[in-house]
DNA sequence: CTTTTTGTTAATGTTTGGTTAATGTATATT
DNA sequence: AATATACATTAACCAAACATTAACAAAAAG
C-alpha cells in the first residue's frame, strides 16, 4: 500500500486531535498531526500534502491565519476548516478545560470521510485533466466515464451521451455537496445564459430517469443554486 | 508567539484603560491603548488593527466621531463602544456609525473576551467569502447554510430558503447579541426601507416557526433596534 | 390615548425548475 | 443524395419555490 494520501491536521485539542488523526489513519490517509498553527505552518513547509484540515479557532494563529498562509505559499492543496462546532462554542473553547465535551459535539465522522474523499478525488481531476480520474460508484451504480457507461448492479450497461456523461461526472464528484449551476454550465456547456440552464434542466431530468432503478440515489435540486447527488445510506 | 490580535483601545480615564488593557494582553491579545479621541486617531493611522474599543464619553473627540474617521480610512474593522449605560439612543447612533456591538460599563470581563472573539470571527467569516464559515448549531439544530438545510436533532432536515437562510445565519453569528435590523437589511435585502423591513419580519416569523421545536432557541426583538438569538442554557 | 413598531396570515407576483415533445444539427449509412 | 442515427437545443406548458405586499392584530413607547 504505497501512496496514501497526505493530510496536514491542525488541531490543537489534543485528544479530539488523536481520535480524528487515528480515525482518518484507519481510512488509510497519511496523517501529520500538529499542534498549533505554528507547528502546522512549519510542517506544511516541510512536506507536500493532499489535504488540510485546520481547526479554525486555535490560540496564537487561528486556522483563517494559517489558510492565508498556506495559500501564499500553495494555491491548489485543499483546505478544510474544523467549524463542526457553532461558533460559541468555539469562542468558549478557550475556557473550557473538560475534554469530554468535545466528543458529543455532531460531527459524523462518515460525513467527513466522504466530504475528505470528494475533495481530494475533485481536486484530482481538476489539476490534471488528462490523467483524470474516471470512475465512481453511485450507490449501486458504476458510471466509467471514459467508456461513458452507467452500469447498475453489474447488469447491462446503459451508453451516456458525452453531455450526459460529463454532467453526471461533475455531479458524482461533488457528491453530497452542491454542485453550483454555474460551474456546470460554464464547464460544460461553455456559456451560462438562459437556453443552456433550460438544456441542463433537461439533461438533469434524463440523469434522474436513468438513476432510478436505485431509490437511494437522487439528484436534490438547491433552488437558484444548483444541484447535489445524494446517496442515502 | 506571533501574529496576536491587535487591539487599539481608545479610553480616556486612565485607571480603567490600564487595567483593561493588561487584562486582555493577559488573554493574548496585543493592546494599544490611546488616552483620548486625537491620540486614537493618530495611532489608528499608524498600524493595522483586528479591532478598536472606543469609549463614547470622551472630551474634545467622542467615540462616535472617532469612529467616524476610522470608517472613512478603513471599512472592515470591526469597532466596538464602551458606554456607561446602554441608552437606547446610543446605541442607535453607534449603528449608523458602522459600530459592531455594544459592551456596557461595568461589565463581566468574560463576557467582554467573549464578545470579542466572536466579533473577530464574525468578522474574518464576512470578509473571507471563500472560507466561509457555514455550520452552526443552535440549540438542538443544525444549520448548514452552504446546503440551506436545517435539522433538528439529526432528523429530517428543513430546507430553507435563501433569504430565509442568510438571515438565520446573521442571527447565528449575533447569537446572545443584538443583530441590528439595519445590517440585515443593508446587507440581505440591499436596501433598507418600509416594504423591505416588512419584509424581513415576515422572515422573522418563518424562522421562528421553523425554531419552535426546541422551546430553548427564540428569537427576541429589541423594539426599534434588531433581533436576538438567544439560546436558553 | 395615540403613534410607531412588530407579529402574523394570506394574497399576489415573480423566478426557477420539471417534463415532454418538437426542432435542429452533425455524422454515418445506404 | 437521401436517409437514418445519435445527440443537442429550443419551445411550451405547468408546477413549485420564493419573495413581496397588503391588511389587520398586538405590543411597546411616548
Amino acid at each position: 500500500m504505497e501512496n496514501l494520501k497526505k493530510i496536514l491536521l491542525v488541531e490543537d485539542d489534543p485528544n479530539f486531535g488523536a481520535i480524528l488523526k487515528d480515525y482518518l489513519m484507519l481510512n488509510d490517509f497519511e496523517v501529520t498531526h500538529a499542534k498549533n498553527g505554528m507547528e502546522g505552518f512549519e510542517k506544511f513547509k516541510k512536506d507536500t500534502f493532499d489535504l488540510c484540515i485546520l481547526d479554525v479557532m486555535m490560540p496564537y494563529k487561528d486556522g483563517y491565519t494559517l489558510a492565508r498562509e498556506i495559500r501564499e505559499k500553495n494555491q491548489d492543496v485543499p483546505i478544510v476548516f474544523l467549524t463542526a462546532k457553532s461558533m460559541k462554542e468555539d469562542v468558549l473553547k478557550g475556557y473550557k478545560v473538560g475534554a469530554d465535551d468535545y466528543l458529543n459535539k455532531p460531527f459524523d465522522s462518515e460525513v467527513l470521510l466522504m466530504k475528505i474523499k470528494a475533495i481530494i478525488q475533485r481536486k484530482s481531476a481538476e489539476t490534471k485533466p488528462d490523467s483524470t480520474v474516471f470512475e465512481f460508484n453511485i450507490g449501486k451504480f458504476h458510471l466509467n466515464s471514459k467508456l461513458r457507461q452507467l452500469s447498475f448492479d453489474g447488469g447491462e450497461p446503459t451508453k451516456l451521451s458525452p453531455k450526459e456523461c460529463e454532467l453526471l461526472k461533475m455531479l458524482a464528484l461533488h457528491e453530497d455537496d452542491v454542485m453550483p449551476r454555474e460551474l456546470a454550465l460554464t464547464k460544460i456547456w461553455r456559456d451560462d445564459n438562459y437556453f443552456t440552464s433550460r438544456s441542463m434542466d433537461v439533461y438533469i431530468a434524463k440523469l434522474r430517469k436513468y438513476l432510478k432503478p436505485d431509490e437511494n440515489v437522487e439528484i436534490l435540486n438547491i433552488h437558484g443554486e444548483g444541484f447535489r447527488l445524494v446517496v442515502k445510506k
